[in-house]
DNA sequence: TCTGTGTACTAAAACACTTCATACAGTTTT
DNA sequence: AAAACTGTATGAAGTGTTTTAGTACACAGA
């Protein structure tokens, strides 16, 4: 389900959150989907579990799981996605957008960059 | 010419060296000027000059600036910046406008948040 | 009751990173 | 030539983070 880069800078907890949170956002991982157990992720990581527990602990802070003690963590719909989250995103994108345009990418080439979501008044 | 926060967790050459990326980007700082010597700045800033010279060591090694053995460091020429950063730039742009997308974001909205540069065909 | 689940806490070890002190080498100015 | 500036290199100390290990508790379901 997931790949870990020892010899990747980051820390595994943060390749774990970032690793599911991009499983989600592709539509791999869908809303209120059970996620594996920290023990058996753990164990098929062949890490501890509390690394585990700890990137679903960002997880939930970030809005994009909700676990319940004795059932499971399962993916959180879109809407409860939390704000700071969403605020460092923009500001990301703006910042990102800021430089490549000092740098000379035409602002066209950005826009087309962005691709529309399909389907989105079905949801 | 740059603020330090202490109680940031990022570690201090970094927010010199964003800080400095930024004034470039802003057109605080213009082309071929002028930079601070890595001791003047470091005394300046109340740290180490080894401190300084990591941050300018980083933003050569982005094409940002260049660096001449008893003279200084000079910002660099837009065009003289690294592929590899332009790569990452991107990375990072698509990555943030493809999770703002899923968290429901319309696409307009974000193209919205891209300001033209004027005086593009000059370049 | 037993198994599987999330959660909490402490301790420790390992590791990496950041920062500093010092010294060296080149350029410009006096 | 000397002095004062510049960037550069190296090693060591300091510090924090990450990860693991171990133990324990509470809840849900078969």
């Amino acid at each position: 389900m997931l790949n870990l880069d020892y010899r990747d800078a980051r820390p595994i907890y943060e390749q774990v959150k970032d690793g599911l949170r991009r499983l989600m956002i592709t539509g791999v991982i869908r809303e209120g989907e059970k996620l594996p157990s920290v023990r058996s992720m753990a164990s098929a990581l062949a890490i501890n579990p509390n690394t585990i527990q700890r990137a679903y602990e960002a997880l939930e802070g970030e809005g994009y799981l909700y676990s319940v003690p004795g059932k499971g963590s399962f993916a959180a719909p879109h809407t409860g996605v939390d704000e700071g989250r969403r605020r460092q995103l923009f500001q990301v994108f703006d910042q990102a957008a800021a430089e490549l345009l000092f740098l000379g990418v035409p602002g066209q080439t950005l826009r087309d960059r962005i691709g529309e979501r399909e389907g989105g008044g079905k949801q």
